[in-house]
DNA sequence: TAGAGTAGAGAACGATGGTTCTCTGCGCAA
DNA sequence: TTGCGCAGAGAACCATCGTTCTCTACTCTA
C-alpha cells in the first residue's frame, strides 16, 4: 500500500494533467481513479468533493509557477534583466507540447462564475504574480505604473499563445517589455533630471 | 407562432448570456429551453447540436465584436488615436457589470481541448482581430511588429479586468498601448532619417 | 493459525446531461 | 365540419456525472 503523501501526488498530478489537457467538467473523477491507479475511496478521503481536487490542483500550480519564476528570475544579472527573464521563462513553457495556456485563466473562465472557492484561487495567484512583478520593478529602480503594463503582457502571451498555438507569443512580449522598461527609465531618469 | 429567425435569435443570445455567465458544460439545454421560451424540438431543428449552438454563439460574438471594433476606430481622429481607440472600447466593456472575460478564450479554455471545431473557431476570431490591428498599425505608418505587441496588451487586459474584477487594466493597456505607440514611431522616424 | 481491521475494485445510486419521442391541441384546406 | 399536419410541452431515454457502499482479500497481531 502506498504512502499517503504519493497518493495525494498521484492524485492531484493525474488530476492537473487532465483537467489542463480537457478542461474539469470534461474529466469524470472516474478517469483520474483509472489514470493515477489510488481507488476512488481513497480519493474521497484525501480530497472531499471534486471542486477540492480542483483547488490542489491549483496551489501546486501555484507552487510550480513560484519556483519557476524564482529560478528564471535567480538566473539572471541585471535587474532589468531579471524582468525580462521572466518573459524568457514563459517562452520556454509555451514551447512545452502539452502547452494549452495559463490554467488559472482556463479554470476561471470554465468554474469561476458558479464556484467562488476557485474564482478566489484564481484572483489570489494573479495578484501575487503582479506583487512579484511589482517588486522586481522596485528593485530595478523602475516606476510604479510598469509592473501592470507588463503583467498584461504577460497574460496576454499565455492566452495568445495557447490559441494561435505559436510560442512566438512570448518574444513579442519580451521586445514589448524591453520596450516599455526602456521608455520607463528614460522617463523615470528625465524626472530625476528634472528634480 | 414565431417566426424562425426571431426563434434563431433568441435561442443564441439566451445561451450566449448562461454559456458566458456559467460556462457551456454547467448550462443544460433544458435550462436554453425555458429561459428562451422555445422548444427544445425546435431548438434541435435549429441546431443539430449543443456543439453547434456554441458556435453559433461564438459567430454571434464575432459580428458583435466586429461591430463594436469599427465603431469605436470610426470615432477617433487620427491614425494613432484609432489604434488607441480600440482601448477605450475595451474600457467601456470591462465595465459592464456581466463582463466575465473574453467569451472565445474562456470558451478555448473549457471545450478547445477536445472540439477541433470550437478550438477553429476562436483561431479565427483572434486571428483576425490580429489583422485588424496590423491594418490599423499600417495605416498609420507604424512598423510590423508593433501590431502583435498592442494585440498581446488587449488579450491580457480582458482577462486580467476579468480575473481581477477591476475595469483598471484597460487603462494600463491603453498607456502601455501609447507607448509602445511613442517608441515604435519615433524609431521608425529615426530610421527614415537613417536613410 | 484465527480474527480483526483496512484497502481496493468496482457496483450502485440518485441526479443530470444531451437528445429523441410522444401526445396534445390548434390552424387550415376541402 | 372533418381530417391532416405541424408546433409545443415535457416525458422518456440512455449515458455519464459525482459520490457512496459493498464485498473481497490481504496484512498484521495475539
Amino acid at each position: 500500500m502506498i504512502d499517503e503523501e504519493t497518493a495525494r501526488e498521484r492524485v492531484v498530478s493525474t488530476a492537473d494533467r487532465l483537467f489542463y489537457a480537457h478542461g474539469v467538467q470534461a474529466v469524470g473523477m472516474d478517469t483520474v481513479r483509472t489514470e493515477s491507479g489510488v481507488s476512488l475511496k481513497r480519493i474521497y478521503a484525501l480530497f472531499p468533493s471534486k471542486d477540492d481536487l480542483v483547488l490542489a490542483v491549483l496551489r501546486r500550480r501555484t507552487r510550480q509557477w513560484d519556483t519557476g519564476v524564482t529560478g528564471a528570475v535567480s538566473g539572471a544579472g541585471t535587474p532589468r534583466d531579471r524582468l525580462l527573464a521572466v518573459f524568457d521563462f514563459l517562452a520556454e513553457w509555451f514551447r512545452e507540447d502539452t502547452f494549452r495556456g495559463c490554467a488559472f485563466i482556463n479554470f476561471f473562465g470554465e468554474l469561476g462564475g458558479d464556484s467562488n472557492r476557485v474564482a478566489e484561487a484564481v484572483r489570489e495567484q494573479k495578484a501575487s504574480f503582479q506583487r512579484r512583478v511589482a517588486e522586481l520593478v522596485r528593485e530595478a529602480g523602475g516606476p510604479g505604473h510598469l509592473a501592470p503594463q507588463l503583467v498584461l503582457l504577460a497574460e496576454g502571451a499565455q492566452t495568445t499563445a495557447a490559441i494561435s498555438g505559436e510560442p512566438d507569443a512570448a518574444a513579442h512580449a519580451r521586445a514589448a517589455a524591453d520596450t516599455l522598461i526602456r521608455c520607463a527609465f528614460e522617463g523615470s531618469q528625465e524626472a530625476e533630471r528634472a528634480l
